[in-house]
DNA sequence: TATGGGGCTGTTATGATGTAACATCTGGCG
DNA sequence: CGCCAGATGTTACATCATAACAGCCCCATA
């Protein structure tokens, strides 16, 4: 799979990430569900849109809205900084992807279809960034935000360190 | 309270933030605190970075590295984006300020003196955020971290939404 | 057919945030 | 004095993100 990984996708986005998986699988499974979800809720996935959505996808590591330019631009010389800003923007309205605050990068979502933030496990040795769902954490946000009188509408969890792998 | 903080303040950082407070005294309890801290740390606090900090602590809203440089730029005229952003680190990297990801901004720290990652209520209508630190929140982020076999070194929670006042 | 409106993309320019790299200053210490 | 470490000055640049307007395409409706 890492050999496979690293001959599919030149980009340095996964050039650290472990992926003990097939993540063709996941690249697939992930665009065949943003297409149910698009087509469910009469929105245009376009190819565009697709292809920026495959391009997050091809790592678990956030990837920065610039790499996705470049690598872009392979494929399709128009594109520009807005091109794939208003890709991000789509996706993530969708749900489809989330942005990593704390990287200024952004990650496919494996829940997609649930709106939801999102809580992420992230290492900062090999980038491999894990989405979890909680749901004692969650409760724990709404507690917190509850006796403070406040309105809770986004909810960001990022957590830096190491995965299982890296510290061992 | 408002309208001292509006007389001594023209910045746009505490145009809208609720402050019925007095807020003079937050100021003046964090420059105490952060003086005492950096003492018996043998670290210093140096002339620069206190009047960075002060910058910082003069609202509960978040406020951003260029405008701490242009507010800074009426004393100082010297003043460049490095001058900022090292005072910024090292008041971070001694606990007295933290960095609001989303917002790519940074507010005084309440609980100076302890290392901890800050949990954060950001109010999207005034600006005002208020730090948190809540026990059993804390216990749910080390809990999920640990479920993953995951090292948790920084853990960084922001909810936005609406607080008590502006839901009101 | 025509027409016009909404959604998507193209294109140019610029704004906002953050850092690299090297120079200079200052105070303490052998 | 001579040197070093830490702090700051200074120039240039890297990175992240958006404003604003132009053009295109589909298709609903007259």
């Amino acid at each position: 799979m890492a050999a496979r990984d690293a001959a599919q996708n030149a980009s340095p986005a996964t050039a650290q990430a472990h992926q003990s998986h097939d993540h063709r699988e996941c690249i697939d499974d992930a665009l065949a569900r943003a297409r149910d979800i698009c087509a469910a809720r009469g929105v245009q996935l376009t190819p565009l849109r697709e292809k920026v959505l495959q391009i997050v996808w091809r790592s678990h590591k956030p990837v920065g809205a610039y790499e996705v330019l470049d690598e872009l631009s392979r494929s399709h010389k128009a594109a520009r900084p807005p091109t794939v800003y208003r890709a991000l923007d789509f996706l993530m309205s969708e749900g489809l992807i989330h942005k990593i605050e704390s990287l200024n990068a952004y990650l496919g979502c494996t829940e997609a279809g649930a709106t939801h933030s999102g809580q992420f496990l992230i290492c900062h040795q090999c980038g491999a960034t894990e989405e979890i769902s909680d749901p004692k954490l969650e409760t724990a946000l709404d507690q917190a935000a509850k006796r403070a009188g406040f309105v809770a509408e986004r909810k960001m969890v990022e957590i830096s360190g190491l995965c299982a792998r890296c510290a061992a």
